[in-house]
DNA sequence: TTCGTAATCATGCAAGTGTATAATTAGGAG
DNA sequence: CTCCTAATTATACACTTGCATGATTACGAA
C-alpha cells in the first residue's frame, strides 16, 4: 500500500525562505508584529512550525530578513518610478517623490509594518544595522537625484550641503509617507504627492511642479 | 504584638495611576515595548501586579494611557520652547522647531515608544482616535506659528496654502525627529535642529537661521 | 530497485503572559 | 476603641510563546 499522495513536498531552500518571509509580512501588515508568532507564520505558509528554525537560525532572524525584504521592496518600488522616467533629472526626481507618496508605497499595512520593526531597532543590534543600511540606501539614491538636478540647474553644492538637503528631503518624504499611511482619511487624494513635490522643490530652490504633474 | 511597620500604604488613585504610567514609560524607553509586562511594570512601580487591573481596566488600557501621557508631554515640551520666547513670531517658530529636534524630545526611547503605538493605530479605533488627536494638536500649533510668521512678513496665505505648509513643516520635523531618535549616531549634535531650521525656512520662503541660533 | 540523508513534521517542554480570585490589611467613620 | 470597606497583596489558572527533540518521509544517487 504505497500511498499515492505525498504528505509534503521538498522545496528548494530559497522557496521556503521566501514563503516564510511572505507569510510573516502579510501577517504583520494585517495584525501587527505581536501576531507574527511561529505558529501563525507556519500556518500561513502552510508548513509546520519546525520549518522556521530549520531555515532561519531563530524567529528573530526571520523577522529581520522579512524587514530587509520589505524595505528593499519599498525603495525598489520608488526607484522604479525615477528610472522609468529617463528624461531630465528634474523629472526623475519628481517621479521619485511622487512614487514615494502614492500607493502602493503609501499604504496602511506598509507603515504599520515599518513601525513594528522600528520598535525592535531600539534594542536589537542586528536590526539596527539593517535599518541603517536601508535608510542610507534610500537617502543616497535621493541625494544622487538631488545632485543631478542641482548640477543641471547650474547650482552645484558642497558635499555637506548636499548631505543636508538629502536628509531634509528624506525627512519630508518620510513624514508625509508615514502620516499618509496612518491617517489616510486626513488627506485628499494626490494631496500628499503635491505637497511632496512642492516641498522638495522649495528645499532645493527649484520648481518641480511642472515635472511632477505628468504622473 | 501589633506590628509597627505597615505592609503597604494606601495612596490616592491618581498617584497610583501616575506611578504606573511612569513605570510603564521608563520601562518601554529602556527595554522596548515587549519588556513592559504586568510583572515588570508592577515591580518598577513597587506594587503588586494586581494594581494594574485595579486601576486600569486592562493592561492595554494602561498602555493607551501611557501613550497619551507621553505624547501630550512631548507637545507640551516643544510648545514650552515657543512660549518661553515671547518675542517675534519668527523667533517663536524657530524655538518650536529647535525644541522639537533636540533632547529630551529627540530620544531613542521616545521614538521607540511612539513606533510601538503606531502599530496599534492600524486596528484599534480608540488608539487611532488618540493618535489623530495628538497629531492635529501638534500640527495646529505649528500652523498657528506659521501663520503668524507669514503675516508679520507681509505674506499672508490662503487657508489651504497654510494647511499645506503646516503639513509639510510637520512632516520635516517628524521625519528628522524620528531618524534622530532611531539613529542618533548618524547625525552630528545640533545638525538636526540646524537642518530643521533651514528646511522650515526654505518651505516658508523666510530665513529663520538668525532666530534659531540663539538657542 | 534500494538506500541514505536531508527536509519536513508532530509532539512536548519550560518559561512567560494577562487575568481572575480570595485572602489580607490600612485607615477613616461611628 | 471598633468596625467596615476599599485598597492592596498573594496566589493560581489558562493560555501562548519560542525552541528542542525524535520520529517520519520525499527523493536523488548508486
Amino acid at each position: 500500500m504505497s500511498d499515492s499522495t505525498p504528505k509534503f513536498k521538498r522545496e528548494p531552500a530559497e522557496h521556503r525562505r521566501e514563503a516564510l518571509i511572505r507569510a510573516t509580512l502579510s501577517l504583520i501588515a494585517e495584525k501587527g508584529v505581536q501576531a507574527a508568532t511561529v505558529r501563525a507564520i507556519a500556518a500561513r505558509a502552510d508548513v509546520s512550525q519546525g520549518m522556521i528554525r530549520h531555515h532561519f537560525s531563530s524567529k528573530e532572524d526571520l523577522i529581520t530578513a522579512a524587514y530587509e525584504h520589505h524595505m528593499d521592496r519599498l525603495t525598489d518600488l520608488t526607484s522604479a518610478f525615477a528610472e522609468g522616467d529617463c528624461s531630465a533629472p528634474v523629472a526623475r526626481l519628481a517621479a521619485f517623490v511622487v512614487g514615494s507618496l502614492t500607493p502602493p508605497v503609501v499604504d496602511a499595512g506598509s507603515v504599520s509594518l515599518w513601525a513594528g520593526f522600528l520598535t525592535k531597532v531600539h534594542d536589537d543590534a542586528q536590526m539596527r544595522e539593517s535599518h541603517k543600511r536601508t535608510y542610507y540606501n534610500f537617502r543616497n539614491r535621493l541625494e544622487a537625484l538631488i545632485a543631478a538636478v542641482l548640477n543641471e540647474a547650474g547650482q552645484p553644492r558642497s558635499a555637506q550641503e548636499l548631505r543636508h538637503l538629502a536628509i531634509a528631503c528624506n525627512a519630508v518624504i518620510d513624514g508625509l509617507w508615514m502620516e499618509g499611511g496612518v491617517l489616510p482619511s486626513a488627506f485628499a487624494p494626490d494631496e500628499l504627492s503635491e505637497i511632496g513635490i512642492r516641498s522638495v522643490g522649495a528645499l532645493l530652490g527649484i520648481d518641480l511642479t511642472i515635472a511632477g504633474q505628468q504622473t
